[in-house]
DNA sequence: TTCTCTACTGTGAACGCTCACAGAAGCGCC
DNA sequence: GGCGCTTCTGTGAGCGTTCACAGTAGAGAA
């Protein structure tokens, strides 16, 4: 009979214990672990059950430390951390990363690089290899620590199309450029014809893609375009409320507006509010994202839905593809206009 | 000279690398990694110099497996998900808690038990030592796996105190009564005395000591109490706009409520509004922890700020200092009252 | 029979580190 | 000189696993 295997809480059971129940040798225990490929039925039938009995887990440490691989990713934010940690889509793709993962039974490190010295000691420690790839989010260009995993050749799966780095990098992203046609040809179905736009930061995939999604369907639509409708944030609620001030200024005449987040598209709704324009009537405002914010928001925002789940799991997907061997890969992920009360 | 520290991506350099290139053994290079006692300086000295020349990385699997320690903790969130991750207060807490752990060079394992199943396998990862320590976020009572941490001796330290379990689990905590106590006597103060409160779920600490100080005050200052005026939600935005239509119905003259969320305090501007009551001439509003929420909300929510940044260093100092082997503690920090537009 | 092939099993050696121990060197004190 | 103490250094062992290799046994083919 086995020995404590709730009680007296010693030192847990190794692959050595397993085996000397199992009246075999560690040699099988281990090919049981690990697949069970050249194990005799009956072997395998006694090794199983002789790991329930005495409660072994495998001690990764050691299994680390002899294949080299680290069994654990990390979830890589480079950002100045507030600004993403206050955007529910990154809660949704961090959940749904730590899901996707945990159900190939891989731990998730979370990553976050503020600083210059949070960077370095990450890098360092990221291609000593304690993970085995690296989830990356970190929207803005240049990111040097991108360029160094990918030199480094740590396996790397980016969210959103990295501006800076060349196409040796995987990354999965909805298809911005497409979402912003959506939205602004559905605002032109509406019959208005001065639609202005507020643009993320045009440093951004994102920022750069939505823009020329929206100037790609007005002119085809022969509208005139004009400068004075397009306006720059930063993705936040604060910069939203000032770009509208600034369009409402530029181009008193205008009747919809395509803003590139819904956070931003907020801030637009209290400028317009203030101004005295109604929503939707005078004018629609369409916003990016479908976040919580767009149906807190009063009125509820029309928005683009990203497909967050599908996008971690793509990068998920990808990312343990690319450590098994695989080559690097693209994934664009269609978007999907929800029609609220805005517009 | 040394070879390939950035070209020839092969093997890694290890402590037996750094020992030759300083002309030491390999244990002295690895006491010089642990703290440097009983070191020479000349020998500390080339020891860096060689770490430095050599990109000298410490292989933290070879270090684990003999220490038995795996100098990383586990983030754990016990709960459906969707409700935590929506939540800003959870995002400031795992930010700062993977920032405080940054400083000490411990990497921090997101972990989330949604499912039964999750649960059992994640349980299993952590009492087989793969984690240090656990900081623990689960409102609710009775959880399994806070118990099973607790009886296995993993260092464990929960945000809130847990109400199912013994008081030999560390914890750290907002005032929660004493922060219902400051707004319930700020609303008396404005000469308010029908005064309302939607309470949290009464399964979680915070809710039953919120409705406490909420009561102690009413109590003390000599104000009828009257369970109309209670009613209860379960800290999501419906489920305030549904308590304040109930409470509006049960209590048509109030002129006041505490409500014990911000979210849940949106919604109750919602049904406030609908039924065509000003806030704060009419009813005045107070929600609870200050979230982005209070602000975006209008009127901006007086409310009342938990000190989040506080509560995940200290989550992460007592749970260091019982790895390090020092008894389970309770940390209470005070809470403040943020005066804005709604009272 | 003998040889080969397949399916299975056991046995050292690592992997890179820390720990315990044994020593060496220096110093002061009897 | 002998002894003890402190400070420093090197060495072997071993943490728990996988991997390469060397077997063994049984089946089928020559």
């Amino acid at each position: 009979m086995t020995m404590s295997n709730t009680g007296g809480r010693r030192k847990p059971p190794t692959i050595h214990d397993v085996a000397r129940e199992a009246g075999v040798s560690r040699g099988t225990v281990s090919r049981v672990l690990n697949g069970g490929h050249y194990v005799s039925p009956s072997a395998q039938e006694a090794v199983n059950a002789a790991i329930r009995r005495t409660g072994y887990v495998v001690n990764r440490h050691a299994r680390s430390l002899i294949t080299g691989r680290s069994d654990s990713i990390g979830f890589l934010l480079t950002e100045p951390q507030e600004r993403f940690f206050e955007d529910p889509n990154f809660n949704v793709l961090l959940r749904g990363c730590t899901q996707a993962l945990a159900a190939h039974d891989v731990p998730l490190l979370l990553m976050l690089a503020g600083t210059e010295d949070e960077r370095r000691r990450i890098t360092r420690y990221i291609t000593a290899g304690h993970v085995d790839g690296v989830l990356l989010v970190s929207s803005h260009s240049g990111d040097p620590v991108a360029e160094e995993l990918r030199e480094a050749g740590v396996p790397l799966v980016a969210c959103g199309k990295p501006i800076g780095l060349g196409s040796r990098v995987s990354y999965v992203a909805a298809d911005d450029r497409d979402g912003a046609r959506d939205m602004v040809a559905h605002l032109l179905s509406l019959g208005r014809r001065r639609v202005g736009t507020v643009t993320g930061p045009l440093d951004t995939p994102g920022g750069v893609e939505r823009l020329a999604g929206y100037r790609e369907v007005l002119s085809e639509a022969g509208v005139e375009a004009d400068d004075r409708l397009v306006v720059s944030g930063d993705y936040s609620r604060a910069s939203g409320e000032a770009a509208a001030e600034r369009l409402l200024e530029q181009a008193p005449d205008v009747d919809a507006v395509f803003v590139a987040s819904d956070l931003m598209a907020q801030g637009v709704l209290t400028a317009l509010h203030r101004a005295g324009r109604r929503v939707p009537e005078d004018v629609a405002v369409g916003g990016f994202d479908d976040s919580p914010a767009a149906t807190a928001s009063s009125p509820a925002l029309t928005t683009i839905r990203q497909p967050w789940d599908r996008i971690s799991a793509e990068m998920v997907r990808v990312l343990l593809a690319e450590i098994g061997g695989e080559d690097p890969a693209a994934v664009i992920l269609p978007t999907e206009l929800v029609r609220r009360e805005s517009t």
